[in-house]
DNA sequence: GCTTGACCTAGAGTCGGCTCTACTTCGTAG
DNA sequence: CTACGAAGTAGAGCCGACTCTAGGTCAAGC
C-alpha cells in the first residue's frame, strides 16, 4: 500500500486501538510530537516514531491526564532541547496523581472484596442448607 | 439542629465530601438504599445508615462503577432477602474490572517511572556539568 | 417586617473526550 | 464509466456525571 516505513491512518488505528476519528482528533488537539507527513491527495502518513509517541500518550490518557495537559508536554518535546526540567515537572506531578489514585483503587479494592466474601459465604450456607435438606 | 441521628444534607455533604447537588442527584438516580426521610418543610432527613451506604456508593463511583449499575445494585439491595447471588455477580464483575484497571494503572506507571528516571538522569547530568565549571 | 441562609423542585447548562455526519476526493477493480 | 473503499475537512452531536439557575418555602435574628 504505502511505503514499507509509512502508515495509513486506518493502519494506525489498527495498531494503537484508537479510532480514526481519534487520531484526528488528537492531530488538532496538538498532542502529536512531529507534524504529521502527508502523502499524495493529503493524506496522512505516520512513522514508527509516530506510532511509538502515539503508545505514549495512550498511556498518559489511560492514567487521567487531561489532553490539555498531554499538548502542553507535546510542546514542550516540540521546542526541543533545554526544557527537561519542566517536562521532569509534569511527569513528576502526573506520577504523584497516578500513584494516589492506585491507593484510592486499592481502598476501593479492599471494600469489594471484602463485600464479595460476605457475600459468597452467605450465598454458599445457603447451597450448604439446600444440600442437607 | 435536628434530632442527633438525623442529618440535614449540608452536614452529609460535609461528612462525605459530595456536594449538595451531587446527593440531590444521586438520590434522584435511584442510588440510595433506603428512601430519605423529610423533616419539617420536606427537608431531607439522612440516618448514619444513609452515610454508610453513601460512602460505598463512593466507593463503587470512585472505582469506576457507572450510576446505572450502582442503581442496580441498590434496587437489589432495596428488594431484600434472595437475591443475594445477583448482588454477588455484580460485585465480582466489578471486581474484575478493577483488578484490569489496577494492571493498566500499574503499567502506566512503570513507564512514567522509567521516563521520569531518564529525564531525572539528564537534568542532573546537566546541572553536574554546570558545578564542574 | 425584612434579611439571611439553608433548604426545596424542575430543569437547563457544562465539560471532557471522543464520535458521528455530510459532503468531497482519490485510486483501483469490475 | 461506475462503483467502492479509504481517505480528507468542518463542524455538530453524544454521553456521563455532575453543576448550576431560577424561583420558592421557611425559621431565626436584627
Amino acid at each position: 500500500m504505502l511505503d514499507d516505513m509509512g502508515l495509513s491512518i486506518g493502519q494506525v488505528a489498527e495498531r494503537t486501538g484508537l479510532s480514526v476519528h481519534a487520531l484526528r482528533f488528537y492531530e488538532k488537539e496538538g498532542i502529536l510530537a512531529r507534524q504529521v507527513q502527508r502523502g499524495p491527495g493529503g493524506r496522512r502518513v505516520y512513522t514508527q516514531q509516530d506510532i511509538d509517541w502515539l503508545r505514549m500518550c495512550i498511556m498518559l490518557r489511560m492514567s487521567g491526564m487531561p489532553v490539555p495537559e498531554i499538548r502542553r508536554y507535546t510542546e514542550l518535546v516540540r521546542q526541543g532541547d533545554g526544557n527537561e526540567l519542566q517536562r521532569l515537572d509534569i511527569l513528576k506531578e502526573h506520577q504523584e496523581r497516578v500513584q494516589q489514585q492506585m491507593v484510592q483503587l486499592q481502598e476501593c479494592m479492599d471494600l469489594i472484596t471484602f463485600k464479595v466474601g460476605k457475600y459468597q459465604d452467605y450465598v454458599n450456607s445457603i447451597a450448604a442448607k439446600a444440600v442437607g435438606q
